[in-house]
DNA sequence: AGCCAGGCTCTCG
DNA sequence: CGAGAGCATGGC
């Protein structure tokens, strides 16, 4: 039988939640989407796998989220809290956004942005491991293919339950892709190489040589991103892609990213191609918040949005 | 058909 | 050191 919990969630305004998960429409329904208002995905709480379903229930002035869960197994309030914590988590939706509207106030492009995108805050992986997996993956190439990847891999050692007639995955655990072989995760379509280096990090993981989740709590992103580059298959880029996606950390900057030197030359250059130092350099006008910042940039890119 | 996509490692000079 | 090859897939 399935069991069922709902409740309410409130969030720092401004928030547009439909704004926010609009990145999930088109996603799989397997693993992740959004539609018709709302989000849905697989998380595993104290090892239990949950379907959780998100829909906004308020304003971007007063913003307020309805959450049902459903399970297999019975629901506790531990599941409870602990599925609050990871939407907060997920949608980031602790975090004030005036903070970075009024660090670009006064640099006219992004504050431009900052109103036409109201209430924009980019998405975190539940795990800090799906990031890293997914910004492996993403290394040179186009975001399309790299997604598809990223599908074939949670369908091929993800974990899944049936809900309600329906299947669903959840993201494969560093365990679940280190027990497998090289050559098995190669198979969803990665370079013999890529399967190394995600193989090898999450046998680090398994193995206790090495902790995601407790990056999380390091001030000082340099040591971070040093950190991570020592693991081999990540550089600079992988890490702040890392640290952007997977750890809330938005003052990190992937300036290497060829699509976010597209469009930091579309919105400041006229589209004249620039280097990743001219890219950091007007990226100082934006504060604490680069990382945040480029995502309006990309998200106005795919808008069509023109200043 | 061939080039290019949200890079990194390894090798060679 | 710095430069260059190689890598997998899918879209255009």
């Amino acid at each position: 039988m399935t069991y069922t919990k709902t409740f309410q969630l409130q969030a720092l305004a401004p928030f547009n939640f439909d704004l926010c998960a609009q990145i999930f429409s088109n996603g799989d329904p397997e693993i992740r989407s959004y539609e018709n208002g709302e989000f849905h995905q697989v998380l595993r709480l104290n090892g239990n796998l949950v379907l959780i379903k998100v829909s906004s229930v308020g304003t971007i002035e007063k913003p307020k989220l309805s959450i049902t869960l459903k399970s297999n197994d019975a629901l506790t309030a531990q599941d409870e809290n602990d599925a609050k914590k990871m939407v907060e988590f997920i949608f980031n939706l602790d975090f004030d956004l005036n903070f970075f509207y009024n660090d670009v106030e006064n640099e006219p492009v992004m504050h431009q942005m900052t109103q036409q995108l109201y209430g924009l805050k980019n998405p975190t992986t539940p795990t800090v491991f799906e990031s890293l997996v997914d910004s492996i993956v993403e290394q040179q190439i186009s975001i399309k293919v790299a997604i598809t990847i990223e599908h074939r891999l949670a369908k091929k050692f993800g974990e899944n339950i049936d809900i309600e007639g329906k299947t669903y995955f959840v993201f494969p655990t560093p365990q679940n892709i280190a027990s497998a072989s090289i050559s098995e995760v190669q198979q969803v379509g990665l370079s013999q190489r890529k399967a190394e280096y995600i193989h090898g990090a999450a046998e680090l993981i398994a193995e206790s040589k090495l902790n995601l989740e407790k990056m999380k709590t390091e001030k000082d992103p340099e040591r971070i991103i040093a950190e991570l580059d020592e693991i081999r298959g990540i550089g600079v880029w992988t890490a702040e892609l890392t640290m952007l996606r997977g750890m809330q950390r938005l003052d990190a900057l992937p300036a290497d990213d060829f699509g976010i030197k597209r469009v930091i030359s579309t919105y400041y250059c006229n589209g004249k191609p620039i280097k990743t130092a001219e890219a950091r350099k007007i990226a100082e006008a934006w504060g604490r918040w680069k990382g945040l910042a480029a995502y309006y940039l990309i998200t106005a890119e795919a808008k069509d949005i023109t200043v």
